[in-house]
RNA sequence: GCCAUCGUAGCUUAGUUCGGCAGAGCGGCUGACUUGUAAUCAGCAGGUCGAGGGUUCAAAUCCCUCCGAUGGCUCCA
């Protein structure tokens, strides 16, 4: 409802001749007058239509408050159409505007002007600043927007779960929780599952402390909030592009490398498209929803919509399956709630590996999802994360799947290698049976999931994705979602934690070579070595490794600090010393004592280390002196 | 979203209890020093005290609203 407020001296009016919407009126109606008022000129949209009686208080509300800001007791309300381009049916606006008359009667001297005839009418404003005033009455389409996005997110509310540890050779045993209390499991010689149990199922301690990778992220000068954006959506400096762009480079070639076709897809879709209307009511999530200039759209939480809907557009055989589809989401979007985000670990965009595939029945499925979690295994392992001591796995399915087809479960649990958390639903609260995920727990025992798989047994029809199978017909495939590291931001979480959690147990933190953005540094004793280093790197460039030249002029001592706190793998030391001779000083990260080496050694250390992963240049200027500071 | 805590220079922070001149260290800049494996010395610049409103002679300090952050609840990649 749109409305225009004017303070007037008088509004008077007459009827004049009914439109084809006119309500009936009496003759007293046809004309009116009122003098020093509050004249409301009102638009009924379609919008407020099934909203009536929330649109009357709200206006209400709107209405009073100008009025005692005004001091008048006098209120004229006046259908006026031409405020909106966007009308609501006639019923509902004569509904409407009796209602505020009715409502506004209690506290005010309240004349209504007739609904769908011509009338002629004098005003009178005041002119003052406050007399003119236009409002939209807008109420939050609660309703409706909670009715498209949120029936998983209600269900997975009533959801009823039982639990259980699952040993590698099959024995499920079944959890009883009490708060912190977990019976039915020799937890014994490994703390992280139970923690985990705890997390996902129990009561953990109170008072966290903050995740140290906040601190992390931002004193490495790798990413950093953006008050000028939404919350959960960061900017990343240089050094953290570089490293998160080294990660998706890794995931997508291992990921194309295991058969996935490579797709791009855009970021937003038609809130009013069937096919995704319902799918957004079997995820539990909630979207960033914005207009663009003729639709109402959403943006995507993963890959899903776009690869379906290429999918659904494709033409399948039984002989082409599975057919898997990839796409590195950037980005992907969820309104998280604000109280739920955290530094690189809970975003509301974020970059999403997500990779599909077609399968014609169960068992292929089945058989698809074990190769996929072998590709996941290993990435996240060469990635520098290590499954089986960082991470803990969770099956999680409904009743049904799992009686059906518990021989599969045992089959992840024993490829994965170690006791697994298995979680079962009463029921289906989304659209897959099963997922799987793999876990991280930092050391206060809050659980984070990076990689997970899904079979999904409900969209291929919801889609009406089709294959044409051997005997000619057509049949919905099977589907899985799988995120082969996780999302790409949480990866650089984990590492971060990582690190931190070396740093408590004495060790010196590190991150992993292949993604460290200076691998070699070069401290020169004074400017006379400055052309000799100059030599040296270039060299070492031509076998693609990240080196840089602390030229300043603070002396050797603070020199290595700096590159101590930079968490510099190789520091190498230039002098007169290592000029004459030819060799290096070189000090290794995590090493008591500095070696001397020749550069031939240094450059087959640094290839042993970087292990074939992929590079990227240095992402800064190669001499400290010509570097701009990001943060402190 | 709810509850709690927090927001002072680029960074870390003192000052907020009980209203009375906004201070320091690091970093930066300038100069000196040209240095041998985790902090060289001196000087200078740098502040809408998160934003807006209110109370007051006077607000970083008290009150209100909003924004942002952290932790917990809930939930997820």
């Amino acid at each position: 409802m749109k409305i225009l407020l004017i303070h007037s001296d008088y509004l008077k009016y007459q009827v004049k001749k009914e439109t084809p919407v006119a309500e009936e009126i009496e003759e007293e109606m046809k004309e009116g007058e009122m003098k020093e008022c509050l004249s409301v000129f009102t638009a009924v949209e379609e919008r407020d239509e099934n909203k009536v009686e929330k649109v009357i208080a709200k206006g209400v509300n709107d209405i009073k408050d100008t009025a005692e800001k005004l001091d008048v007791d006098k209120i004229m309300i006046y259908p006026y159409a031409h405020l909106s381009s966007e009308l609501g049916d006639p019923a509902t606006a004569v509904e409407i505007l009796k209602g505020l008359e009715d409502e506004l009667s209690h506290d005010y001297k309240v004349h209504r002007s007739p609904f769908g005839w011509y009338k002629a009418f004098q005003l009178s404003c005041k002119g003052h600043p406050l007399s003119e005033l236009s409002k939209e009455v807008v109420v939050e389409e609660e309703g409706e927007k909670e009715e498209v996005v949120s029936k998983a997110l209600k269900a997975e509310e009533t959801l009823q779960s039982t639990w259980g540890i699952m040993d590698v050779d099959g024995t499920l045993h079944e959890l009883d929780i009490d708060g912190k209390d977990v019976e039915g499991y020799d937890f014994k010689g490994n703390g992280k599952l139970k923690d985990f149990v705890l997390y996902e199922a129990g009561e953990k301690e109170k008072g966290g402390a903050e995740s140290p990778h906040i601190e992390l992220m931002r004193r490495h000068e790798l990413v950093d909030y953006e008050e000028g954006s939404d919350p959960g959506n960061l900017r990343f400096y240089p050094k953290g592009r570089m490293m998160k762009g080294l990660l998706e480079d890794y995931v997508s070639e291992r990921t194309r490398d295991y058969g996935a076709m490579e797709i791009e897809s855009p970021i937003m879709y038609d809130i009013d498209h069937p096919a995704l209307k319902k799918h957004l009511n079997r995820f539990p999530a909630r979207q960033y929803r914005m207009e663009t200039p003729d639709k109402n759209v959403f943006l995507r939480f993963a890959a899903c919509f776009g690869q379906f809907l290429m999918t659904r557009d494709m033409t399948l055989s039984y002989r082409n399956m599975p057919v898997r589809l990839y796409e590195l989401t950037r980005y992907s979007f969820r309104v998280e709630q604000r109280g739920e985000l955290t530094g690189l670990r809970r975003l509301r965009a974020f970059t999403m590996p997500d990779c599909h595939a077609m399968c014609k029945d169960l068992e292929q499925a089945k058989d698809e999802m074990m190769t996929r979690m072998n590709l996941a295994i290993s990435v996240v392992n060469d990635i520098g994360i290590n499954v089986l001591e960082d991470l803990e796995l969770v099956v999680r399915a409904t009743q049904d799947y799992f009686e059906n087809n518990r021989e599969q479960v045992e089959k992840l649990v024993d490829n994965y290698g170690k006791p697994a958390l298995i979680e079962l639903w009463d029921e289906q609260y989304s659209y897959f049976a099963l997922k799987y995920e793999f876990n991280f727990l930092d050391p206060l025992g809050r659980a984070s999931a990076l990689v997970t798989d899904q079979v999904d047994v409900e969209q291929g029809e919801r889609y009406d994705i089709k294959y044409i199978d051997e005997d000619g017909k057509e049949r919905h495939p099977y589907i899985l979602h799988l995120s082969p590291s996780g999302a790409i931001e949480r990866v650089m979480f984990t590492l971060l934690e990582r690190a931190a959690m070396q740093e408590n147990s004495g060790e010196k933190p590190t991150f992993p070579y292949w993604l460290a953005p200076t691998q070699i540094r070069f401290v020169p004793i004074s400017d006379d070595q400055l052309e000799h280093v100059e030599e040296l790197v270039d060299d070492l460039e031509e076998i693609n490794v990240r080196v840089d030249i602390d030229d300043t002029d603070r002396t050797v001592g603070k020199k290595i600090r700096q590159a101590e706190q930079e968490w510099i793998p190789f520091v190498a030391v230039i002098g007169p010393k290592e000029i004459e001779s030819g060799k290096l000083s070189v000090r290794i990260r995590g090493e008591e004592k500095e070696r001397e080496m020749g550069l031939k050694e240094l450059k087959e250390l640094h290839e042993k280390k970087q292990n074939g992963m992929p590079f990227r240049d240095i992402p800064l200027p190669r001499y400290l002196t010509k570097r701009a500071i990001f943060v402190g």
